[in-house]
DNA sequence: GTCTATAGCATGATAGAC
DNA sequence: GTCTATCATGCTATAGAC
């Protein structure tokens, strides 16, 4: 905490500050990430943060910017290769729904920051860049389990992929908020056999 | 600001601060919600505070309270009774869709104050009581206009009610983040047309 | 009930020794 | 680069005059 520290590049602390203000708004919150608090998880001294972050905002972007980008990986890092249509959007919204189930508080943690994002102008560009980049490759992902299977949709696939996204979010909003696994599960297997009537099989 | 007030009961007192709370918050987000930031927006002495709030927590389960009491109030308030499954469906989200895109600030703030709900213990219980009657009353809505029509549904109206908060809560968060009205809209259609796959006249 | 004044503390940021 | 000490400000909450 006050040991003195050997010297470490900039890059790595900031790593380091960004690590514990996840840590701290994990366990606490939003408003609990105070450039005192990060400091202190991270074992460095107060003075350490502005030679790192020139303010608060900027340790913000980067969590973010660190965060969403990690979450995504992880959300099309599941391989699903279902043939069944249902099947497949049944897994997709579910391997979504568990990254958020192995990890509740962090997950609310992220929506919080992306909440002040959407507020603060100078974070938007981070909160559009976001629904953007997840949007591109959700669609590059339906696109490219589509024509392997041979499976079709009857509206173009950006659409489409708008809408399993807002099913998604939106069973994992519910979750989030009442914890029903089981509810959970069965919104998914419906919310599938519904929309999977959007698509028709290739009559090749 | 600083002239003295007239007598007013204690709960118009706390009327008052509570719209100055809420208006504070869709201005400027729920970080400059203080105790101060509140009295002086609606014009009374920083001392006012704490003879109608016991503490900021207080005033905090008060505004939710009342604005969520309101926004379902509003969301429920619209009729639509399109005899077409479709029609009906889109009519819904898009109801709730309307309400977000007529104060999208004050939407922004009321989901950040659901978020505060969401971890403080003190508040959990209104995060939950949302999510419950707010299901409660979809699900009642949805019963009401099916039997009226003679549609059923294949699978219980509860389970189906839940992915209609679900796709509505997406398709709203998604615009939150674009603002694009085409895209949500043509979510709605999408979603309504796969939706309404689950329903099936009676053959009554 | 109403309001002023202030206690008591936490905050973000900086100045400057090492 | 590293860290201590401190500044200026803002916060919630309360004490106590009116």
């Amino acid at each position: 905490m006050t040991t003195p520290q050997e010297h470490r590049s900039v890059e790595e602390r900031r790593e380091q500050l960004v690590d514990a203000a996840l840590a701290v708004m994990t366990d606490d919150g939003l408003p609990a990430v105070t450039t005192r608090a990060v400091t202190a998880r991270a074992g460095l001294p107060h003075g350490a943060f502005h030679y790192c972050f020139g303010s608060k905002g900027d340790l913000f972007r980067a969590v973010l910017e660190r965060e969403l980008r990690r979450s995504m990986a992880a959300a099309f890092a599941v391989e699903i290769d279902s043939p069944a249509v249902t099947a497949k959007i049944t897994a997709g919204i579910r391997a979504n729904l568990d990254l958020v189930r192995a990890r509740p508080d962090a997950a609310l943690a992220l929506t919080e920051l992306i909440s002040l994002a959407r507020r603060d102008p100078a974070l938007h560009d981070l909160a559009r860049w976001e629904h953007d980049s997840y949007l591109h490759e959700v669609t590059a992902n339906v696109e490219a389990w589509s024509s392997a299977h041979g499976i079709s949709w009857r509206r173009p696939v950006v659409q489409v992929s708008r809408v399993f996204i807002a099913v998604s979010e939106g069973v994992t909003s519910s979750w989030l908020s009442d914890r029903d696994d089981q509810a959970a599960e069965q919104s998914i297997a419906l919310a599938a056999e519904a929309l999977a009537t959007l698509a028709e099989e290739d009559a090749a």
